[in-house]
RNA sequence: GGGCUCGUAGAUCAGGGGUAGAUCGUCGCGUUUGCAACGCGAAGGCCACGGGUUCGAAUCCCGUCGAGUCCA
């Protein structure tokens, strides 16, 4: 990009100079003729805290202004999307205003919502997640608002004078002295996409990014820019894409210490008092601090060990030593943290993300265990529920589609979740810590793996509670990367795909008319075999379905005039649908009579439509969280995954089970229709995307009854002809997703008769009534348990009998019994133990089916082990045990009393020894 | 999607080829005006389930189910 991008009439007319910043040389436009630095960190400080550079403006009446003002001035209000990006398959959040656009407006496939739009868009970026609180200015949830403009070939809304133009006459608006405002020259390259950019910069703070985008990869006829070692090509559409960030624009009007201040004066001070900081508040030490501290941050990257650099800058300032500084300053920087985390995990639940260890469940998850972990440090006893709902509550619950209710409970059981994590992972680490203090070892490192790996302990927690039991861990400053290097080695990439070789011969093909979607209740028609090879059939049109969004591709045969193949597998490649067939060939040219197996076609349609209709069900007991996780069809019985934050409970299962085959007795049609991807968005929201985002700018959308989703399956007609849907079960895939397990029509009757049967025969196997199975059932299992404890009492009782009445001998200084017994093989040993307690030796034999031989010794001096494993040997069978007790198990059934003999001449021999 | 850890008494867990254990809780008795505390005693286990190895498996191996956790 050239200086030439950024010479705008705008800017002559106006008398703006071009300057470049005896800071650091970046170029810059301004009013002031005094001006000698860009007015960025670190070439200027803050100089808004205390010295306002607005008018006074709260949150939401700064967001009223910047909406408003673009109304006026021809820009359409579009309704903000969802923090959860469901309309993507790259990223999980929102991250900024375009990302609503992109891919496919800003490609120019869809034509925008609007043109010219303006929005305020929450986004969320957790990449600072440790400065949030202390810099005084990160944020992880943050509005972005924005206008946009859209220009194509055909149409110019407006390019960067104007952009420029709106962006000083709205900061004119809110009270800012246009004076003072500086434009940064900054080339922008992000998601593919460039373009020159500049920054709008004043009191020393960024408020704004104004990026006009107009280069991308997509290779053109025009020369190509090289950026960052990549080359870009001017694009047909250029994009105005302006950032103004609603919390630094509130803050700069404020002049409040740190941007927190601006954004939650409410809930910062309630926070601080509940923390019993209130004394805080009025003290103006601290306000200076505060603002002194947010000013260091403003120059600065705080991350990581660069803290404590800002520390010391600070402590130097006020001239106080840098503990107490710390000490000092840190609960307030909590407080703060407190209070944006639970404005992001408002946004994050209300936006219906279920916490879970998965995608963006996980970062939700992240963010919430972090607010405990902080509220925890600062001794803040609060349900986090409360602090959440009440941010829910001030941002207004009509902004969110989950209610109140489910987002507390999902707040409660998390918490509790994570105290229970804790607590059981605390005493793991006692454990381990008190076993290597005793070996007087420290606790290695891979111990350490272990517990943070497989037991969600942070390494901080492992050092602090082994030091707690006198264990010293060893804890490399890299412990957190050497952990995800060690992952990310036992990746291993997929298989190259086995049909990336037929792509040229396709690619050379063309398109397939899909029948299957013109005539979805037909199952015969006629073609012309456009290309064959490879067992692999392209005809020009196809009822056969082939495999997508779940469901399974089509069977059935092909007919010529002179041979029957069988079409095993359907699958498409582009627009071009292939046939895989079995037994036979044909001909290119020739003409096909197409039939599809009518009876597997229709219960995977019963299936496919029976899936959505169960969704809508589970929504309805459930939330409106519950979003498909995926689904597989089948033609026996078809399975749903919806992410969920709990077991679905079987009165859960069964209230979705009734709602659904009410759907059924309703009779609903099913609507199918192709729609522009823009339109059905707005109209139909982003639950539209159900099982991932199709591409595309006009998109199927399928209607079941009420339920709404972009899907390129076949269906059934009405509702009722699915006949039955009936639940076979529930499983807990992973954490936060639920799998329903289903059937539909016959398969679902022939399901519940299998069930029938399986309690007929198992009541008919008690001569009972099924009715009276459970029952049954409970007092066979009692009356087996006692009969267990009887065996178990009498055959103590038989031990002691036997006990009594038999006889020892003295060798040397043992106490001996050599026998055979004609008791249970199992009892020998109960015996042998008892006679061998002190000092004794008791050898046994008892037969029968073999030859069973016990010898328990009381006495260091035989070994029973050694001496058995030797006679087993002897005659032909195996054995061995320990020192103090052996068995062994010989099939020369009648050579016991030879085997006894042997036995005393060992023990003999080694009592004597 | 990939990896790791764990399933033993009502609860928390120990044991890790050779007799299934501890603590708390429960029940009974004693002490006490009563409670708490204490003392004595008892009940309570398909050692998750199914295979395999072994003379012998709660223990080792494989699979299933369940719980937890890390990474993408």
């Amino acid at each position: 990009m050239s200086e030439q991008d950024y010479q705008l009439e705008y800017f002559r007319s106006e008398g703006f100079e071009r300057r470049i910043c005896t800071s650091c040389g970046a170029a810059f436009w301004t009013r002031d003729p005094e001006r000698q630095v860009c007015g960025d960190a670190p070439c200027e400080p803050y100089s808004f805290i205390g010295d306002p550079v607005f008018a006074p403006h709260t949150l939401p009446e700064m967001r009223e202004a910047y909406l408003s003002f673009f109304e006026r001035h021809e820009h359409t209000r579009i309704d903000r999307y969802p923090v959860a990006a469901r309309w993507r398959d790259d990223i999980y959040l929102t991250i900024a205003s375009i990302a609503d656009f992109q891919p496919f407006v800003t490609s120019g496939q869809v034509p925008p919502p609007a043109n010219p739009l303006t929005i305020s868009q929450p986004c969320i970026r957790l990449n600072d997640l440790d400065s949030v609180g202390r810099s005084g200015r990160h944020l992880t949830l943050f509005e972005m608002m924005a206008h946009h403009a859209f220009n194509d070939a055909t149409t110019e809304i407006y390019w960067k004078d104007r952009t420029v133009e709106l962006c000083d006459q709205f900061l004119a608006s809110i009270g800012g002295d246009l004076e003072r405002v500086t434009y940064k020259e900054h080339p922008w390259v992000g998601g593919g996409n460039a373009g020159p950019s500049v920054e709008v910069l004043i009191g020393g703070l960024e408020v704004a990014t104004l990026v006009f985008m107009s280069l991308g990869r997509q290779k053109t006829n025009e020369p190509p820019i090289e950026l960052e070692g990549k080359l870009y090509y001017p694009m047909q559409n250029r994009i105005v894409d302006t950032g103004y960030g609603l919390e630094r624009l509130t803050w700069a009007s404020s002049g409040s210490p740190t941007i927190y201040d601006a954004v939650f004066p409410d809930l910062v001070s309630s926070l601080l008092s509940d923390a019993g900081l209130d004394h805080h508040l009025t003290d103006k030490n601290y306000t200076k601090i505060l603002a002194l501290n947010a000013k260091f941050a403003g120059l600065m990257d705080i991350s990581g060990p660069n803290l404590f650099a800002l520390r010391k800058k600070v402590a130097a300032a006020i001239d106080v030593p840098i503990d107490r500084l710390t000490k000092m300053i840190t609960p307030i920087e909590q407080v703060y943290t407190i209070a944006d985390h639970s404005r992001c995990l408002a946004y994050m639940l209300g936006d219906c993300i279920v916490p879970s260890n998965v995608r963006e469940g996980y970062l939700a998850r992240l963010v919430l265990r972090r607010t405990l972990r902080v509220m925890n440090d600062l001794r803040l006893d609060l349900p986090l529920a409360d602090l959440v709902e009440r941010q829910v509550k001030t941002i207004g619950e009509e902004q969110f589609d989950q209610s109140i209710d489910v987002i507390r409970e999902i707040v409660e059981r998390e918490t509790e979740k994570y105290s229970a994590t804790i607590e059981r992972g605390t005493r793991i680490i006692q454990k381990v810590a008190s076993s290597y203090k005793k070996k007087a070892e420290k606790v290695p490192l891979s111990e350490v793996i272990t517990l943070y790996d497989s037991h969600g302990l942070p390494a901080e927690l492992i050092r602090e509670v082994a030091a707690e039991e006198g264990a010293v861990v060893e804890l490399p400053d890299n412990f957190y990367s050497l952990v995800a290097s060690m992952h990310s080695e036992s990746q291993k990439d997929g298989g190259e795909d086995p049909m990336a070789r037929y792509e040229p011969r396709i690619a050379s093909l063309p398109p397939t008319r899909a029948l299957y979607y013109e005539q979805p209740s037909e199952v015969e028609f006629e073609a012309i075999v456009i290309d064959f090879f490879d067992g692999f059939a392209v005809l020009d049109q196809t009822l056969f379905y082939p495999e997508g969004g779940g469901q399974p591709a089509d069977t059935g045969t092909l007919l010529t005039t002179e041979s029957m193949v069988r079409v095993e597998d359907v699958a498409k490649m582009g627009d071009v649908i292939l046939h895989r067939v079995t037994g036979g060939v044909l001909k290119r040219g020739e003409r096909v009579k197409g039939m599809v197996d009518e009876e597997r076609r229709w219960s995977l349609m019963r299936h496919h439509t029976a899936t959505h209709i169960l969704l809508h069900a589970a929504k309805e007991v459930l939330g409106a969280h519950i979003h498909q996780a995926g689904s597989q069809n089948g033609s026996d019985s078809a399975r749903l995954d919806i992410r969920h934050f709990k077991h679905i409970t079987e009165e859960e299962l069964r209230k979705i089970e009734l709602r659904a085959n009410q759907i059924l007795q309703n009779n609903k049609p099913v609507y199918i229709k192709q729609e522009e991807r823009q339109r059905a968005e707005q109209k139909y929201g982003f639950t539209l995307y159900q099982g991932g985002v199709p591409p595309g700018s006009r998109i199927r959308v399928v209607q079941v009854g009420s339920e709404i989703q972009a899907c390129a399956g076949t269906h059934v007609r009405t509702t009722g002809e699915i006949g039955v849907i009936k639940v076979l079960g529930v499983e807990h895939i992973q954490d936060g997703i639920e799998r329903i397990i289903f059937a539909a029509g016959r398969a679902a009757i022939e399901a519940m008769q299998q069930t029938e049967q399986l309690l007929k025969d198992a009541a008919a196997e008690l001569r009972i009534q099924p009715e009276n199975l459970p029952s049954t059932v409970q007092r066979f299992f009692t009356e087996w348990k006692e009969r267990g404890k009887e065996v178990e009492r009498l055959r103590k009782k038989l031990v002691e009998l036997e006990l009594a009445q038999i006889d020892y001998e003295q060798i040397g200084p043992a106490y001996v019994v050599i026998r055979e017994l004609d008791v249970d093989p199992s009892q020998l040993a109960a015996l042998a133990r008892k006679l061998a307690k002190t000092n004794g030796i008791a050898f046994l034999a008892s037969s029968s089916d073999r030859l069973h031989l016990v010898l328990a010794s009381g006495t260091p001096r035989v070994n029973a082990g050694e001496i058995l494993g030797d006679i087993a040997e002897a005659f032909g069978g195996k054995g061995g045990g320990n020192m103090t007790m052996a068995h062994a198990i010989s099939p020369e059934r009648e050579r016991s009393a030879d085997a006894l003999k042997a036995g005393r001449r060992l023990i003999t021999t080694a009592l004597n020894g």
